[in-house]
DNA sequence: ATTGACCCTGTATCTTGCTACAAGGTGTAT
DNA sequence: ATACACCTTGTAGCAAGATACAGGGTCAAT
C-alpha cells in the first residue's frame, strides 16, 4: 500500500504556491488568518496543505469584495459545523449591499465628471472651461458680474 | 461709497462653514492644499473667502473622485492662465478612466457575490452551501476523490 | 569553508485622509 | 479672577493590507 506522503511547504514555497508574498504569511498569522504553523527544529514554520486551501479561500474572498476582517469572521463561521447555510448567506448579502452602494457612488461620480468631460470642449483658454467652473463652485448665479454666459 | 469688509474667519469658524474639521485646515496647508494664511498678532491663522472658495473646491473635486493629490496639481493647473482647457480636460479624463475601472471590478465582484447568493436557498445546514463551496475552492471536480497529488 | 538563499524576530514604513493628543498661550464672559 | 473655549506647535495614531529592514540563524551546494 502506497503511503501518500501529504506534501509541506516553508514560508516562500507556500507563499509562491498560493500566489502571495512571504511576508503576507507572517501578516495573515498575525491577524489570525492562517492558524500558527507546526515549527521544525530550527523554528522554521512548516505549512501544510490546509494552510494553502485557506489561502485560497481567503483570495477568492477577497476578489469577491470581503475584507480581511470579513475573511476572519467568514471563516470562523464556515469553519463551524452548526452554521446555518442563512447565516453565510447574510453575510454575503450584507457585503452585496456594500458592493452595490459603492457601484453608486461611483456612478454618480462618473455621470457628474463624465458630463463635465463632454461638455468641455478642450479648445482654447482656461477661461470658461466647464470643469472649472464647476469645481470653483459657479452655481446658478454669478458671483461677480463675470459674464459668466452660460 | 460703501466699503465692503470682506469676512475673515479664524480655523474653526472657516472650518464649521466649509464643513470641514478645524484640524483638517492645518492638514491641508501643510500638504499644500490651502496657502499659509495671514496670521494676527498672536499668530492666529486669519482666513479670508478665498480659502472658503479654495476650500469648496477642493470638497467638490472629492466629490466628483478625486484624491487629494489630485486635486493639489488640479489647483495648480487651474490657477495658472498659462494652462489650457485640454490639460483639464485630460485630467478629468484619466480620473474619469480609473472610476470606471473601479466601477467595472465592483461589477465584476457584484456578479460573482450576487449570483452565489442568489443560488443559495439560505436553508439547512452549511454542508452544500454554495458560497462556502465556492470560497473552498470547490472548481468542477469534487474533492471527495482526493488523490490529488498531479 | 564560504557563498547565497532561505529562515527567525521585532519593528518600521507605505498610502490616503484625516483625527487626536500634549503642553502651552489667548480671548471673552461672568 | 477664573473658567472655558479657542488658538499655537509638534507629533502620534487610525484603518487596511501589506511590505521592508535590521540583525541574526540555518542549510545546501560548491
Amino acid at each position: 500500500m502506497k503511503r501518500e506522503v501529504t506534501p509541506t511547504w516553508t514560508r516562500a514555497a507556500l507563499a509562491k504556491k498560493a500566489g502571495v508574498g512571504p511576508e503576507t504569511l507572517r501578516f495573515y498569522e498575525q491577524k489570525g488568518l492562517l492558524q500558527t504553523p507546526r515549527r521544525n527544529d530550527s523554528g522554521y514554520r512548516i505549512y501544510k496543505d490546509e494552510d494553502l486551501t485557506r489561502l485560497r479561500f481567503i483570495r477568492r474572498s477577497q476578489e469577491l469584495g470581503f475584507s480581511l476582517n470579513d475573511i476572519k469572521q467568514l471563516l470562523q463561521l464556515t469553519g463551524n459545523i452548526r452554521t446555518s447555510r442563512q447565516k453565510v448567506r447574510t453575510f454575503a448579502e450584507a457585503r452585496l449591499a456594500l458592493i452595490r452602494q459603492k457601484i453608486r457612488d461611483l456612478r454618480a461620480m462618473e455621470r457628474a465628471l463624465g458630463s463635465l468631460v463632454t461638455q468641455c470642449d478642450g479648445k482654447g483658454a482656461l477661461q470658461g472651461c466647464p470643469i472649472v467652473e464647476f469645481l470653483d463652485g459657479e452655481t446658478v448665479e454669478t458671483k461677480e458680474n463675470i459674464h459668466c454666459h452660460e
